[in-house]
DNA sequence: TTGTTTATACGAATATATTCGTACATTTGA
DNA sequence: TCAAATGTACGAATATATTCGTATAAACAA
């Protein structure tokens, strides 16, 4: 049983969300800063997508004091996830074979990243 | 030199992009029998969503009969290309590997297409 | 011929995502 | 103390995607 289930987040709350994975805990400005760096927005654009991932259930908020810190709410791996399989059915007609096949063929995976890729195949394999 | 950058496209016409891949040149009519498969919509918004896509040239059609014929225009394999970077982009913060992993973590991927994927791992590796 | 079916064109309603201005409260520092 | 800086709340404008109703023309069949 799963109450857990978030609506798929938008892009600009996956960018959010993002940072509150690598960094964890956040305030509105320390995320606006980095969101800054990439692209060009208001801090109550991005203030106002936070609030809205809050009313989401998307990321919960510690306002005890004035400025509010700001946590994800949903896993990382979990939402990946979920983006993957939908790509993979909506694109890729069901097959993660192909997926993976397009992935590596253009984004010029380094020889580490082929390395790493081929043992996890390995164990794979052995289940 | 591309001079072929089309917009992104929508899920809906991600939908309809598939079937021209896959069939062929297709009526409206046609492609809209193959949708209500899966889902339900009315004929005038799947003639809607076609047109929409003319304009943006993600589709070319033949009116030379009442009956317009539409064909895709844009490339499977680069759109795929397109939509599986963005997602490496967006979602694993640029690590193809990451990608793979988890596409294949869940999507239990069978012997054989593992087989397939080690088989081209090896080809990537030589070059 | 003439009514029914099958098309396209197109405007508009609806839904959702994104962006920002403004009001107002709290904190800070001169 | 009190003005500037910093923060949240919130409504509204804008952009984009999706859906559908209606008008109208062409093809077809009785």
């Amino acid at each position: 049983m799963n109450t857990n289930i978030s609506p798929k987040p938008t892009e600009s709350e996956l960018e959010i969300l993002q940072i509150l994975w690598e960094k964890g805990d956040c305030t509105v400005r320390e995320v606006h800063e980095i969101l800054e760096k990439n692209k060009e927005a208001g801090y109550t654009t991005t203030l106002k997508l936070m609030q809205i991932m809050h009313e989401k259930g998307l990321v919960s908020r510690d306002t005890s004091s004035k400025t509010h810190i700001y946590r994800a709410l949903v896993n990382q791996q979990k939402t990946q996830q979920q983006l993957v399989n939908k790509m993979i059915d909506n694109v890729f007609n069901g097959s993660a074979a192909r997926l993976v096949m397009q992935a590596l063929g253009n984004h010029t995976a380094s020889e580490d990243e082929i390395n790493s890729i081929k043992k996890y195949l390995d164990e794979l394999s052995k289940k």
